[in-house]
DNA sequence: GCACGATTGTTACGTTATAACATTTTGGTG
DNA sequence: CACCAAAATGTTATAACGTAACAATCGTGC
């Protein structure tokens, strides 16, 4: 699913998307995205951090968190709450609402945009009169794959 | 919402349930949760423990926090992942799932228990071949309260 | 009483995230 | 081009959240 191919792609989408809005994609910036987008893991800001570090040795968490924020802003990465961590975006190039998929076995993130889930959270919140503003939706389990695996006799 | 006699109420459930499974709601973990009880608002792990030092000045964090794994562990209280903070369970005399909704103004949160969300989470992970275990379902937003007040004119 | 598991105490540390302020870069304007 | 203002980054320090590891104590059944 993520590869260095697949890396570089989600960075000239990026690329393409930022300059559309008039933001800037800077070399941090697509750093950290391309470090996000190459991982086939969720990744902590620290580990970010590491890998950048092979770049320019002294970076620091603040230059982390803020190349992260602005990710987050323009849609290009999630983070997951219940990991404390970060993946790319698989549709950064429109809006959306995500539900996040989290195997507990192999550690592997799969991102769906349930219309169904969506609607029906939103009805619920305004049934109580609440307006929604940013949605969580993380579920941990086990994938197909991992699933398979063990459904199998090793 | 949460008042003393509140806290009081959920501290007393908690007894007959804990009672009922076998399991011990100790002084620690029967403190912890009166001072969640009687919060309006979520409380971080730290909160707790600052308020547990009337008591017990030497409270250091483990202690708070295997209480608060106890208590999650019988559905007493529930986690914000969002807001790594802690508020009670509204219905802890049967296992549900959770929708909570947090808002932005006033910091209040509100727990739901819609089917259609669970089960339409559900479908769309089991459509991927994925099986749910636990599901961290958070709405960030204006709650109706603070929405009436400032569409009155102030 | 005593043996055993459950609970709590204690110390130290790991991980995640931000505040505050200095410096540099960037893009527009005269 | 030189300058300015805003945006972005660097830097230091610290806040906030959470756990590992081991010792001491408690509680219950035999």
């Amino acid at each position: 699913m993520s590869t260095p191919q697949h890396a570089k792609k989600a960075v000239q989408l990026a690329e393409r998307l930022c300059h559309e809005r008039g933001v800037r994609l800077t070399q941090q910036r697509r750093d950290v995205l391309a470090i996000i987008s190459a991982s086939t893991r969720p990744l902590g800001a620290y580990d970010i951090m590491e890998a950048l570090r092979a770049k320019q040795p002294r970076i620091a968490p603040p230059t982390v968190y803020r190349a992260l924020d602005f990710l987050r802003a323009e849609g290009l990465i999630h983070k997951l709450e219940s990991l404390h961590a970060y993946v790319g975006c698989q549709h950064p190039d429109h809006p959306h609402f995500s539900q996040f998929l989290i195997c507990n076995d192999c550690g592997d993130v799969d991102e769906l945009h349930s219309a169904g889930v969506t609607g029906s959270l939103d009805d619920a919140a305004r049934a109580r009169g609440f307006t929604p503003d940013h949605r969580t939706i993380e579920v941990v389990g086990r994938c197909a794959r991992c699933s398979d695996e063990t459904s199998h006799t090793k």
